[in-house]
DNA sequence: TATATATTTAACTATTAAGTTAATTAAATG
DNA sequence: CATTTAATTAACTTAATAGTTAAATATATA
């Protein structure tokens, strides 16, 4: 379980930790405003912290002594991105997609 | 761990899993066939197999002694709607990529 | 009916994960 | 320099996960 996208997807996998993406979404935020919703301890939260930013689905700054956390873009682009080999099996205009897919397929094998 | 997304996402977390998924991405497939390229032992896959399948992820049938696996479309469109909430992260420009795609749409019914 | 094939279940082991409390580090401020 | 604030690390417990081998189930076939 040691590649990248298999820590990413195990990070996903907890609904504190969705929580916690889901409230950086309106922006930066330290560690004591991400527990705050939570009634479970701070060591904890810094727990879940550190398995987001280890999986790539965060970075971290330093201000004063606070770590502020913010959502990387790149991260779940990297899950999105696998999702992509599954997603014409539900998208329904599918002429579309499977061109825009055989063009990116082309552009991999000239 | 017990709601739906976590489920999956969990699922997902496994490499010998997704490898699964994608090779019934070509269609339907035994538990034999889908193990005979691991290492592992067969009720390793069969476990594998049960993960996916309360996940929601797969769906089984019968024939004979078989227990043939198939995608389910659903599944992971619950993971992709998901993702949804912060695809705009990383496609800015949402209306680019669709008037891409309607490029492309042209280009082949000119 | 006996046997072969396909798959699952049981019982077990080792590793990882999620949480706790207590102690520690790092920076800011009285 | 002592204290407060923010966050992490250490040590530990409990539960879940991934794998194993051996036994069991279900169906097909000789």
């Amino acid at each position: 379980m040691t590649d990248p996208l298999s820590l990413k997807l195990q990070a996903l996998s907890d609904p504190t930790r969705r929580a916690i993406l889901a409230k950086l979404r309106s922006g930066e935020a330290t560690v004591n405003e991400l527990a705050e919703p939570f009634t479970m301890t701070l060591p904890a939260i810094s727990k879940h912290i550190k398995v987001l930013e280890t999986a790539g689905l965060i970075t971290r700054s330093r201000n004063a002594q606070q770590r502020p956390c913010k959502l990387s873009t790149s991260g779940l682009k990297e899950v999105d991105d696998w999702m992509n080999n599954y997603r014409e099996m539900w998208e329904q205009r599918l002429d579309r997609l499977e061109s825009y897919l055989s063009t990116l397929q082309e552009e991999k094998r000239p």
